[in-house]
DNA sequence: TTATTAAGGGTAATTTATGACTCAATAAAC
DNA sequence: GTTTATTGAGTCATAAATTACCCTTAATAA
């Protein structure tokens, strides 16, 4: 009944220490290139406040505005790594883990050419 | 008067394209874990709708249920890889460029002493 | 094939984000 | 020091996200 979205009871502290990093990162790329909030929010086709919210490491900020963001600021390729499956160390272990042993041809031949 | 939110009336095609592949990314790293949507969702906190927008590549889904994903994945330090500081060349070669040619003491002398 | 489970998708209620506007405080420029 | 511009923050209205619930479809396992 009640709602418990992330952004309501808080995420762990690590995750909003985390966002605040990232908006801190994106506020030192718009000072870089000398653009007040007003001019980046506007290339974003967002409010300054919006935009102020991202870089304050506001959670309930939505992707789209993050993705906004770095297509403005030349970053938009950035998001491409992250949780890239050729990075997941873990996830392709896990992968070959459970191939099987020896491969074994089904009876009915019913087999793909490819 | 009218909203208009980056989701609303649409993205760059790039940026949804991109989005949606952040999106597989992370199906992908569920998949190897052997986790259901419920599985994941659960440990977000989360419901199940809204990690498969997520996965869906719906650039509507908040910042907290991202950061949420990566963390219950085990990718919780990649949302620190983006837009880093040390990685913009632009934004490096702009700040250098803007340094003075030579530096000039001021005739005060109320420096700094450190 | 059949049974089971995961995933997709719809609705209504509630919370939240976002925009538009304004004012105050801070920092930068002169 | 003074002026100007940037930033932070509050309010209200509206759009959207999120939840909880339900049902249907598709995929997997037995």
């Amino acid at each position: 009944m009640t709602k418990r979205t992330p952004s309501q009871f808080g995420l762990p502290p690590e995750l909003v220490d985390t966002v605040s990093k990232l908006g801190n990162h994106i506020r030192v790329a718009r000072k870089r290139r000398e653009m007040t909030l007003d001019d980046l929010a506007s290339r974003m086709f967002v409010t300054r406040k919006t935009l102020s919210r991202l870089e304050n490491g506001d959670p309930g900020v939505s992707l789209a505005v993050l993705a906004s963001a770095l297509w403005a600021l030349g970053f938009e390729k950035d998001l491409l790594e992250i949780v890239h499956p050729e990075k997941d160390n873990l996830g392709m272990y896990l992968e070959q883990r459970r191939l099987p042993k020896r491969v074994r041809r089904s009876k009915t031949g019913d087999d793909l050419d490819f």
